[in-house]
DNA sequence: GTCCGGATATTCT
DNA sequence: GAATATCCGGACC
């Protein structure tokens, strides 16, 4: 699980390509990461862990550490998915916001009740792959829901935006996603602009330092 | 294609 | 009482 011991937004960056595999109901669905968005602690104004919120019941997950999943319920009847980031103890999520389906698109359309727009969503996703609260807090290491890791794509199609549905910090560069990819959600994302990151955030949009920054837990 | 309102639970003010 | 890390269907262009 070291892979995901890093800050969220390197996380999010390099999720991209990655593969989220399912076999909730004993059914395998599986999709290719294609847009998620980085949630920092409590620094970051949007996060639900949030200074003024600190650990709940509902955000524990994001305090697991790299590599658990925290999934919350929203809007009264949506569910979305986020990998925990980051050391033990110190909050940090990626938001999985879209995914090009792979495997078992049959189940998905099923799920769906529709045959379009099965991924491009965060609460879209959670309904193809069958996830819901009782995957909270699990590991991805295995089975019923686990990440793996696929071929990096091209750095220059990799594009980088504010985040979707937010009011605060909405122009905070942390949204990430696959340039022109059909499947993408269709929110809109406002342009970054990382003059309104504060001082101590500057590194995660100085090129190539996101994908270089290394937490405190990482001796190497 | 875009825009708007409704559904509905939990959290926050 | 208001806002929310959303989606859907219907109105309208």
């Amino acid at each position: 699980m070291e892979r995901f011991a890093v800050p969220a937004p390197t996380l999010a960056r390099r999720m991209l390509g990655w593969r989220l595999v399912s076999e909730v109901g004993g059914v395998r669905t599986s999709g290719r990461v294609i847009e998620t968005e980085a949630y920092l602690g409590p620094e970051d104004p949007a996060s639900h862990a949030a200074t003024r919120k600190g650990r709940t019941d509902r955000n524990a997950s994001m305090f697991e550490g790299g590599g658990t999943a925290y999934l919350y319920f929203t809007y009264g009847m949506h569910w979305c998915f986020n990998v925990a980031a980051g050391a033990p103890g110190e909050p940090g999520a990626v938001l999985v916001r879209a995914l090009e389906p792979l495997e078992g698109r049959e189940v998905m359309e099923a799920r769906r009740g529709r045959s379009r727009d099965l991924t491009s969503g965060p609460a879209r996703l959670c309904q193809a792959l069958g996830l819901d609260g009782t995957h909270d807090g699990h590991r991805l290491e295995g089975p019923p829901l686990w990440i793996e890791e696929g071929d990096a794509p091209d750095e220059r199609r990799i594009g980088v935006s504010g985040r979707v549905g937010i009011r605060k910090a909405r122009r905070w560069p942390l949204r990430f996603f696959l340039e022109g990819h059909p499947d993408l959600s269709g929110g809109k994302a406002p342009p970054s602009d990382p003059r309104t990151l504060p001082a101590e955030l500057h590194w995660i949009h100085r090129p190539g330092s996101s994908i270089r920054r290394s937490t405190s837990t990482e001796s190497a």
